[in-house]
DNA sequence: ATTATCTATAGATCTATAGATAATGC
DNA sequence: ATTATCTATAGATCTATAGATAATGC
């Protein structure tokens, strides 16, 4: 029964990875310690040899559901011959749109996020915190606060049209919410520094 | 211990309302049908008279606290001199952003709501082609496609803007996200028609 | 007589713990 | 000997139902 401590590692790993995937799909009160282990192929009682609380698989499970996120933005703008055309682009595509586990942690559990503890806020706030700073260094801008302000217009609009998007059933409707977002983000990126 | 029917009806009516709240505040899943009964000043036995299953109330309560939210925009914006300011200042105040319980249930909710099921999804749907329709109508624009991609541009920043603010529990980056948003908004609101 | 609400409870599920099991690691 | 994981279970809570109670409404 007993795994090497190189093993149990690895499978913590993985029940981090599959509480990231499975609270985005279904929200922190959505799935129980017992799926979440069965997830990991593992069984419930092995839950609190690797894991202070639920509470403390929530907080590592976000922390990793933002740092990926973040790093897909990276790797997007990274490969994209206009980088920041590439990030607006993937996020408000139809794809991302429907990639409710692995998608942006921000709309899978925004509003869950709002309702938690401070300390269970934090990873939200440094995941949005590095959300900001790759936008940051990818916008066209006169100065800092410039840069600064267009990033956080730009996160917010992205946030709140991909959730829109997810709550409407009709497609069409869907789709014209990521499309408006999409041109009012292009636009945001072009604005002239003055003013 | 029966009381009559016009009580009855009232009893329920409250029930929604307290429902109403309470999801806002703790979620679908954060909260029990024996607590949502207390808060109405009934017991939980009643319940099932009243109501299908806990998805009926939930339904019920989601639709009423969308409703009330529009009422709120349509009657902010006939009491302000400049209306679609005043209803983009109200949104994006701190206030708003305190207000867990009575604000906007997109904000509120909308992460969990993404989550249900299309007959559940309708009533948030139907709100927010509601909300859509009072942007659009107070949205100077060139054509009714101008103004409804301005609309749908708004709406999405200001629920980003409002959920982003409530995750941080850094209060001033949460002012600043709510100022870029309103800056932003403004900016959409006066967009010229052309291009 | 009807019925709105109550108390009580069934049966499922949830988080967390206890102790057994069997493999690792000294 | 230590320990990662397992089975089993405690105790709380959840949705939903059953039947009692007491007031309404015919």
């Amino acid at each position: 029964m007993r795994v090497s401590r190189a093993q149990a590692e690895a499978n913590r790993e993985t029940v981090i990875n599959v509480a990231s995937r499975l609270f985005r799909e279904r929200g922190f009160d959505g799935i129980g310690l017992k799926d979440l282990m069965k997830g990991a192929g593992l069984t419930q009682g092995g839950f609190y040899k690797q894991f202070e609380s639920k509470d403390d698989l929530v907080a590592l499970a976000s922390r990793r559901a933002m740092e990926s996120a973040t790093r897909r933005w990276s790797s997007v703008a990274a490969s994209s011959p206009d980088p920041l055309q590439g990030v607006i682009d993937l996020y408000l595509s139809a794809g991302h749109r429907g990639e409710t586990g692995d998608g942006c942690p921000l709309v899978a559990l925004g509003s869950d996020a709002a309702r938690q503890s401070a300390d269970l806020r934090k990873p939200f706030q440094d995941g949005i915190k590095a959300h900001l700073q790759v936008l940051e260094e990818l916008m066209p801008a006169s100065d800092h606060d410039d840069a600064s302000r267009k990033a956080m217009t730009m996160l917010a609009l992205m946030v709140g049209a991909v959730t829109l998007s997810r709550i409407v059933t009709d497609e069409n409707l869907a789709d014209r919410l990521l499309k408006a977002a999409a041109a009012e983000a292009k636009r945001v990126a072009a604005m002239e520094p003055a003013e």
